[in-house]
DNA sequence: ACCTGAACACCGTTCAAGT
DNA sequence: ACCTGAACACCGTTCAAGT
């Protein structure tokens, strides 16, 4: 039945919220559903394509942000909001995304999203696809890096000691060693990424003196 | 001893290059080490430690690739090149290096000469730490994407019929159908990406006309 | 100091069987 | 049509024991 599917769903996604990625089971999934891990198998097929179901749910969550009646920059700048929010909310999604390629109906919506924010930037052709691989890729990344270690490491110690190598220090970070000493808010720094992403997106648009687009 | 620890690592390593990162167990490392699971405890502690073990041996991977005698565009280029072809060696290594954030001693060097190109190239100091982890979040979310299946979902068919949705055609997929027919080449993408990229920096380091530094 | 063996609480998945 | 139960080949890790 369709509702089975749902339910099964629903009990996988709450476990990978409130215990993680590693927790969900088929053992664990089938006692949230009550019932026996074997009568999962008909509804979803196996641990692979429920993964793959998981993901293909989350893409939903990424439609509202889709809207026509934007500047190219807002509706850039939503979908980036967009996909951090998810990614903290349910932040096994960007581990799921960078290996199980969603061809979700949504999932591609999404894409088409960018193809048309970017087009409608000015951004030739040839380039719409690269940008928006470059895009989601640095927005994804951030979603993982943030939702992950990644980010903890480097920073977290103030005046950490990590860079006061045996052979001595090293001197990028004791050149920067006052702005390294406190967190940042990741939120801030991704919108300023963000604006500086905008900015590469523009000079592709209208290139002036750099290198310019193929055609030319 | 040292000796058994490195042996475990090298099976570990040689299991993840040749079967995956999933076929790496205590009891496969052990069976190719020649001795029972429980012989690896105390030596590597356990299946996290030695996974980031695993992340620090490969960190070592990247250090031929600082070298002081270069510009700041050949740094930055040719460590960008050695992470990517770290991710197609060992692809299971872009995973790892998302969820357990490296503090070895080669990371940090690593981190410390992307400070000093980018300080080289003439970034504001404040800026430094946000565009080194705009850098290598893009440089390892590309290495993952590709290693893993994200980019070969999208475009992989030609004129497929996956923006064919019941309610029309996508708009952007529509437009752009003729550039999405054939698989791209990632290395030469990459590079596109990376000169972009390079162009980011500048414009940060030479701000001309867009928004100015924080400090102006 | 280093390793083994049995055991415990887990996995995903198969197959035959029940209603 | 939908579910159960036993079984198989796996996990990581603990603990007591061997040399």
């Amino acid at each position: 039945m369709r509702d089975r599917k749902q339910e099964i769903l629903d009990a996988a996604v709450a476990i990978a919220d409130e215990l993680g990625l590693e927790a969900v089971s088929m053992r664990s999934v089938a006692d949230r559903v009550g019932v026996t891990p074997m009568a999962l198998y008909p509804h979803i097929g196996g641990k692979s394509a429920l993964l793959d179901a998981m993901v293909g749910r989350m893409g939903t969550g990424l439609l509202p942000a889709v809207a026509t009646d934007q500047t190219w920059r807002e509706q850039l700048y939503g979908l980036a909001r967009a996909a951090l929010q998810l990614t903290q909310r349910h932040p096994w999604w960007a581990t799921l995304a960078f290996e199980r390629p969603s061809v979700a109906p949504d999932a591609v919506r999404v894409t088409d999203a960018i193809y048309q924010a970017l087009l409608a930037a000015g951004v030739p052709e040839p380039d719409v696809p690269r940008l928006e691989r470059m895009f989601s890729t640095f927005v994804l990344g951030y979603g993982l890096s943030m939702a992950g270690g990644r980010f903890k490491a480097g920073d977290a110690d103030p005046r950490g000691t990590r860079w006061q190598l045996p052979e001595g220090p090293l001197p990028g970070h004791a050149h920067l060693v006052g702005w390294l000493s406190k967190t940042p808010d990741w939120e801030e720094e991704f919108t300023a990424d963000l604006a500086d992403i905008e900015r590469l997106i523009e000079a592709k648009a209208h290139p002036t003196g750099g290198s310019p687009p193929r055609g030319e």
